[in-house]
DNA sequence: GTATCAAGTCAATATAGTTGACATGAGGGG
DNA sequence: CCCCTCATGTCAACTATATTGACTTGATAC
């Protein structure tokens, strides 16, 4: 588990640009990094980190998910998600049991202590986005999410 | 070193919205595999990885770079920065020579070969962005960079 | 000559992931 | 009942990327 850590400031470099779009590359880069910097600093003095914040904020948008259906999602495998998911039942921030019929899978639900944790590393992230966005007005919002579908979708 | 890895698709999982900003917060996090998606995939048939890009980026930019000043910009610890920075030279991708005055620091330059896989690897990020900017219009563009600029200042 | 700066190296540790192999427990079909 | 499959769980070995701490080497600077 990582420590208290102090989340490197870690400016911006100013680098020469080579191709018009260099900028755009490198705002990306430290795009996602101010995004969930302080998130990430939230997350470690739970003594967490992204991987649980990412079963945190699927599972609380998929109640009753079951463990398969995670994986496809996070795209992980079973392996790589059973230290983070079991650190997360013993802390009791998720529930896991199973359902009636369906005896076969497990159903994944948050605690309301892994409510709390999910929403307020999420509200770290969302409270930078909302400042973005309210600078930038509905228009430039919108666009941004445009553009952002068009990358997001190039696959 | 990675293997020739076949980059899973991974397509975006539809997730209910608990909140208004969580669109955005997804977006963020698939534009950001999206556009380094192709990049990795042509640095793992090359035997490198996202450090090695980082390094070779930051090179083309400041060539004769001090070490002291690429593990600044690269924000990691030089014990960190000392494997894939060997590896580079190795490969003969950097060379590093100690300028005649200050003759304490080592400065790095990209070769010919190097030059040609950072311009390559950067290529299909930059692609990626052109054709999302290129749907969006100019000013969608100049909004998209001007919501990732509040973004990434954020701290 | 001693202190300092830049770089290099060694060891131990943490985190995040992989593949492969195998166990367990439930349900279904013959 | 036996066997197969599915969903899950677990063990082991490995890779890659990072960390901190301790120490060395070589080049200045005073």
């Amino acid at each position: 588990m990582p420590k208290t850590s102090q989340a490197a400031g870690l400016h911006r470099a100013s680098l020469d640009k080579l191709h018009d779009l260099d900028a755009a590359l490198e705002l990306m880069y430290y795009g996602w990094r101010g995004m969930t910097l302080e998130a990430d600093d939230y997350l470690a003095r739970q003594g967490l980190s992204r991987p649980h914040h990412r079963i945190l904020y699927v599972v609380a948008r998929r109640p009753d998910i079951a463990i398969g259906a995670l994986i496809e999602i996070l795209g992980i495998s079973k392996q790589a998600l059973n230290r983070p998911l079991n650190l997360l039942l013993e802390r009791k921030l998720l529930t896991s049991k199973r359902s009636p019929e369906q005896h076969r899978s497990k159903l994944l639900r948050l605690t309301v202590a892994g409510q709390r944790i999910e929403q307020k590393a999420s509200d770290h992230e969302r409270k930078v986005m909302r400042a973005a966005f309210d600078r930038a007005g509905v228009s430039g919002a919108a666009a941004w999410m445009a553009v952002m579908e068009a990358i997001a979708d190039n696959n």
